[in-house]
DNA sequence: CCTCTTTGGATACCGCCACTATCCAAGCAT
DNA sequence: ATGCTTGGATAGTGGCGGTATCCAAAGAGG
């Protein structure tokens, strides 16, 4: 097919296409001569991949294409692909380690691990970008006086590792090891909002069980 | 405090800080004469809660700006109020109604409330914008091919449930309404990569139990 | 064969957004 | 008096995701 009839099929604009193309999104279809390039189905569904990153899990563009090309290098392992694809993804900015809240919550982030028996999470502790993300998080909630216990963080953990079980049995019943790796980054992009959307549901469930809609 | 020692105090920008105020999302300090102006601990606390939301929550100023006037409006009830502001938090763009992925994305939505049991969340279904998020990212990966069963869905949804039973027991502890609703909108505005964090952790401390680091 | 439309590629441009820099006149400090 | 600081108004900046314009080379129809 010809990029007007990938357009058509995929719903997205002939020139968003060519954006894609130019930015390393999608690869060069097959070149038959100077005015004419051929597009097949793996094209289709890359730029499905593509869109649904992008709209439905928000990234932007430069952080897809790195993602993508953690996904697409097949001389890594399957372990190092996986990590290197999932810690492309955005993350809150660098924290100030100066900050004493920051600090303070990377302390506690530390002792949340260690009591939950993650001990091989607790090795990436100076790395890995969730990580950070839980220690920024967990220092802004300081900031703003929030004291909570630790055991609510651990009820919390508890259930997202029980999540995390389901997203890899999920993955692992994906028959190559390319769509596992996609499988799990898919996960990761997309069942995203999916927990949030289900989240915010039960509350507005839960909520209106507990109080009524008054 | 004048403005100056606001900003070292928070570590903002003073031009960020007008910038805040020029878009409504600190009230004006007390206006002393015509060159200065007076602010307090709550314009301190007020500007801290607008940097996590923004900064930790990634929510657009608008966003932010539409969240706190919710927060703010004593005349609403509290499930109004509250809803009101988790309701204006940034969602994905209107689907496609004519798709079909997106019509059978609803019906399987529809299907799965029912199986719950959420018949208060069921009466939502046609003006919640997390029902909207949720169909719209089903509806992606069905696009992509993804046939995974119901039940993938149902555990996630108890998960969540069991999340939001967290949320609103850790509300209730707090002692004035104002408070109860600041800490919901803040619950769905930080705990969310709290949420994540934890569980990128998980599955990167499952993967290894499971596969070792290869 | 000769138009007339379509194609893909290169380039410039646009609108939005979160800030940021500049300017100014009014105070205050010495 | 004078020089620095303050807050407010306004304009400008940089990044990002996409769009519009232009062009020459192919094909399609007569």
């Amino acid at each position: 097919m010809r990029l007007a009839e990938l357009s058509r099929r995929s719903g997205v604009a002939t020139a968003t296409i060519k954006y894609y193309l130019r930015e390393g999104l999608l690869p060069p279809g097959r070149q038959v001569n100077a005015t004419t390039a051929e597009y097949d189905d793996e094209h289709l569904r890359r730029l499905r991949l593509v869109r649904a990153m992008i709209q439905v899990g928000g990234l932007p563009v430069a952080t897809v294409r790195e993602v993508l090309r953690n996904v697409d290098d097949e001389s890594l392992g399957r372990t190092i692909r996986l990590g290197a694809a999932l810690w492309a993804l955005p993350q809150v900015p660098e924290p100030d380690e100066d900050d004493e809240y920051v600090r303070a919550a990377r302390r506690e982030a530390e002792a949340l691990l260690d009591r939950l028996g993650w001990s091989n999470a607790r090795l990436l502790t100076t790395i890995s970008p969730a990580y950070r993300s839980l220690v920024v998080a967990v220092a802004a909630f300081r900031r703003l006086g929030y004291d909570w216990g630790s055991e609510l963080l651990v009820s919390y953990a508890e259930l997202m590792h029980e999540a995390a079980r389901l997203d890899l049995d999920f993955v692992e019943t994906r028959p190559s090891e390319a769509e596992k790796v996609e499988t799990a980054v898919l996960g990761a992009v997309l069942t995203e909002p999916i927990l949030q959307a289900l989240r915010r549901l039960a509350q507005e469930e839960e909520s209106a069980r507990r109080y009524g809609f008054e």
